[in-house]
DNA sequence: TGTACATCAGTGAACGCGCGTTCACTGATGTAC
DNA sequence: TGTACATCAGTGAACGCGCGTTCACTGATGTAC
């Protein structure tokens, strides 16, 4: 982290290392009090300084927000990413496995900023577009492990007869295929383009899962939520013919 | 509605006219700021009323929470179970269909009280046990419909052999099976036992689905989000052999 | 039908709190010659 | 190596705002006899 930006001087050096300690504390306050409770007051009080100082390093709760929305998908991203580079290339249903598991886990451990990424939009924030390369990491990652089980190109084409999905299945509409082509085509080696639409329904599905058992929309109805999570996304990974 | 209460006097209906005021100003204002910018000093404004004013209706802003949290399940609810009811009872794949799609309606009109009962809990506002009636009409009424095309006695039992989704798949946890065996003993006609976790995946997969429209997740990715919706609704279905 | 009393809605002032952001400033740290 | 100047971090006070909730009160509406 401290490599990246690679500081000249100990000027730098020091407002770095704060830049950090800031959204650091901002990241605690989440944790307690959800987005609406993260004020740059509490933060120069926490940090020992007085409120206005914040300012020379965030320009507004906005910016900071945004810095905090992007640290959130870059380590879910880094804790995906760790999890599904330890499974053996060939075990597809492993890494899928693996990549949603370390979501799930992230998410339990830091729920506040899984809310931040995927709860109800922050009111009166507008998401700059700083976000999209980190929000895109794990969608990526499982396209990716689908990229594997079904390549686009090549002699194996005539293997991917089998529909996705379910043998009773619908036509995706042509309005819907364009734009999953667009999406795939930013990937070194995408998916044949019958599987975007499923890999979408089951990254869809797995966020919606863990928020369920986050917001609590299953309480009283599922009790041991690891099980159910772990038959739910093998029965993906059956769909996705991993 | 008015004939629920069933007012005595005049005093009483204009008091139970007064409560549903209070509650279309605070869901007015929960269209415009979501459940952050609730507040009762602004509905007391709207209203052309002194703040302290409210307490006579609501003794505090988190009962009042809990009553727009009720009236949103209830008024998607209401959605659901209309469209649902229009179709012939034998189309099944069409009263799925209808569910999600008024569900899907009815939360485009609506994406603040969507929000409100399905992104991030409000901070520091614990849920009572109230909401849960209002918020197990539609996950009912989905069951309802598996039920009607995989019940669970009767002489039918025999052709139900065909295992819930894709013929690869996933025993069920039985710890899970349990926990399901018990929700689906609150309806009077409950469907199979093995068809539960595919009901609870399907209604997990129309929040997710909904939710990422809403919450802008597939921004730039999807296009024509109404036509996508369908494929998925439609791969749902064939899953949950309607 | 009329009076006496109890209930209740709404008032207005106040308590105590927190927030984001701006601004002119001091003093320390870095840079150029 | 030493001095002069520019940069920058942090200060403290202030602006203007909003909020939930409490409390003693006034008057109007309802109820019982």
């Amino acid at each position: 982290v401290t490599t990246l930006s690679a500081p000249r001087g100990a000027r730098a050096r020091v407002r770095a290392e704060l830049t950090r300690e800031i959204r650091a504390a901002g990241r605690r306050q989440l944790a307690e009090q959800g987005s609406t409770g993260l004020s740059l007051r509490a933060i120069a009080r926490e940090m020992g300084m007085v409120s206005s100082a914040i300012y020379r390093y965030y320009p507004s709760r906005d910016e900071l927000l945004t810095a905090l929305i992007i640290d959130a998908y870059e380590s879910m991203g880094r804790a995906a990413t760790a999890a599904e580079a330890a499974v053996e290339r060939a075990d597809r249903l492993g890494r899928w496995l693996a990549t949603a598991t370390a979501v799930r886990q992230w998410a339990l451990a830091a729920p506040q900023e899984w809310a931040l990424i995927f709860g109800s939009p922050v009111p009166g924030y507008r998401a700059p577009t700083d976000t999209v390369d980190a929000a895109v990491i794990v969608p990526v990652l499982i396209m990716g492990i689908v990229a594997d089980a079904h390549p686009s190109a090549g002699p194996d084409r005539a293997d991917l007869a089998i529909p996705p999905g379910p043998a009773v299945h619908t036509p995706m509409p042509a309005s819907v295929r364009s734009e999953l082509d667009a999406l795939a085509a930013q990937l070194g080696q995408p998916p044949a383009v019958e599987w975007l639409a499923p890999t979408v329904m089951a990254w869809t599905q797995l966020v919606g899962s863990v928020s369920f058992e986050l917001f609590g929309h299953l309480h009283n109805v599922i009790e041991d939520y690891a099980a159910y999570f772990e038959f739910q996304m093998r029965e993906i990974a059956a769909r996705l013919a991993l």
